[in-house]
RNA sequence: GCCCCCAUGGUCUAGCGGUCAUGACGCCGCCCUUUCACGGCGGAGAUCGUCGGUUCGAAUCCGACUGGGGGUACCA
């Protein structure tokens, strides 16, 4: 088995190339075959270098290794022109000087189900001839979808100037590149009959076909960058980890009758068949990725965890924080907000000190610092039994003791365990922060 | 307009002629509990888009319609 994932580079990777990616990458791993790259940048006035950096970038960051390639389309003019003289000679092209408005016209001749039929011409850009009969693409997914040539328009394969069009590339580059199954997205399947036509006159055999079913924005309109996470640079930057990313895509229009929704790459390389796929769009959910990712976060350890919130948010030191947010937390982005105040002091929440730091609230900070001061060991056990018996000694609910603690050191009311966020501070900086709060809060009063 | 694809709770998905229609996210409740989470338990939520047909029997097969999507470029 041969695949291959063909992106254009006309702007970052989307989650909807990325999956197209991952299922020809799955599908190569799952038989012990080739994962081809190809860069179809053949579109002069879009493809840019940056944007081929662009999508490299992002299957390296999800770990999509291809065997081959990239292989740039644009490279391969001289083959393509010598492909393009090779069906010339056998009568299958003919010049054509028809515009967009000439085929326009055709049809309110013919009638607009009728496919544009040109007349040979001395020069201008070159139309494949299409044959009578029609075109059956056999797709894994779907089966087959039967195209009656009458409705086919003679395609443009190549501008006057030679520069070969994508449909006629796509054919010549699957064919020399032989693959065996050609794997994309379903905006591609009205063009498939073009390319087996050109296939048909080289007189080439055709590769299986599989068309994958489009994703849709969470509010069901096409995705694109203004909705949600759109690019997989995105996910990265909103701290997805690229094992999260891959088990989500694989299940966004794939499923196996197994119940398992959470399924290491390993055995989706095990599982994944495409004709599996389903025939529906999909809608790409944040929520579940984020609840995913939430998983496999905790499934990391906190030795692995520590390193990658590390290179996540460029600091050092953050495993005892780590620690203790760890089951806090959904992405790598959540860490810093929830426990960023270990590391750079408390941050400022004016309404949680009002609520919190009241006369009331005071009275039982000033008490916590007593107990917190003559402790010997400072570990979290030993801070919890100190807040424990603040609370039985005031006679008053828990919360009226803890929340008061959580604000001074804090500065919010959501952190991790107080007791544990205690601990790892230190006694040092765990009371000044409290006297911190305690002299704070007398001013405001 | 023309050609093509698709249709199971809000979302993803199982189902392949006979099930009380599966599981997950989300939502609600309870338990756990120092906040928020995590975890556990339970719940609400689907006339299987509509209509017709085939059949003893249709989510499952056929057709029409409706709705959504894609293509229709000298873009990819």
């Amino acid at each position: 088995m041969r695949v291959r994932f063909a992106p254009s580079p006309t702007g970052a990777l989307h989650i909807g190339g990325a999956r197209t990616a991952l299922y020809n990458w799955l599908m190569a791993r799952h038989a012990g075959g080739t994962f081809v790259l190809r860069v179809e940048d053949t579109d002069r006035e879009r493809s840019t270098p940056e944007n081929v950096g662009q999508i490299l970038d992002a299957l390296r960051w999800l770990e999509l290794d291809f065997d081959e390639g990239p292989i740039l389309q644009s490279e391969r003019a001289e083959r393509h022109a010598e492909v393009l003289r090779t069906l010339e000679e056998g009568g299958h092209t003919y010049h054509s000087t028809a515009t967009a408005q000439d085929v326009r016209a055709y049809k309110d001749r013919h009638g607009a189900e009728w496919g544009f039929r040109g007349e040979p011409e001395a020069d201008g850009a070159i139309r494949l001839r299409v044959p009578e009969g029609a075109t059956v693409v056999h797709d894994l997914i779907r089966g087959d979808t039967t195209f009656a040539h009458e409705h086919l328009d003679d395609p443009v394969i190549a501008r006057a100037d030679g520069s070969v069009l994508y449909n006629f590339a796509v054919a010549v580059d699957d064919l020399d590149a032989a693959i065996t199954h050609v794997v994309r997205g379903e905006d591609h399947l009205s063009n498939t009959p073009k390319q087996l036509l050109v296939l048909a006159a080289l007189g080439a055999d055709q590769p299986a076909y599989a068309h994958l079913p489009l994703l849709h924005g969470p509010d069901g309109k096409k995705l694109s960058k203004r909705h949600g996470a759109a690019s997989v640079q995105e996910l990265r930057e909103r701290g997805f980890l690229p094992e999260a990313v891959r088990n989500y895509l694989a299940l966004l229009g794939w499923g196996d009758t197994d119940d398992e929704t959470i399924v290491s790459t390993d055995d989706l390389v095990r599982r994944f068949t495409v004709e599996r796929v389903s025939r529906n769009p999909a809608r790409f959910d944040v929520d579940k990725l984020r609840w995913m990712n939430g998983r496999y976060l905790r499934e990391l350890g906190e030795e692995e965890l520590t390193r990658r919130l590390e290179a996540y948010t460029g600091r050092d030191g953050l495993r005892p924080s780590v620690v203790i947010a760890q089951e806090k937390i959904q992405t790598l982005a959540d860490f810093w907000p929830l426990a960023g105040f270990l590391h750079d002091g408390p941050a400022d929440d004016p309404s949680a000190r009002e609520r919190w730091l009241d006369e009331e609230g005071r009275a039982a900070l000033a008490e916590v610092r007593e107990a917190l001061a003559t402790l010997d060991a400072f570990d979290a056990p030993s801070v919890e039994a100190a807040l424990r018996g603040v609370v039985e000694r005031r006679g008053v609910k828990a919360k009226q003791v803890f929340q008061p603690v959580r604000v001074a050191i804090a500065g919010t009311t959501v952190s991790p365990g107080i007791w544990e966020s205690l601990a790892v501070l230190g006694r040092d900086e765990a009371l000044s922060r409290i006297d911190g709060a305690l002299g704070q809060a007398v001013r405001i009063a």
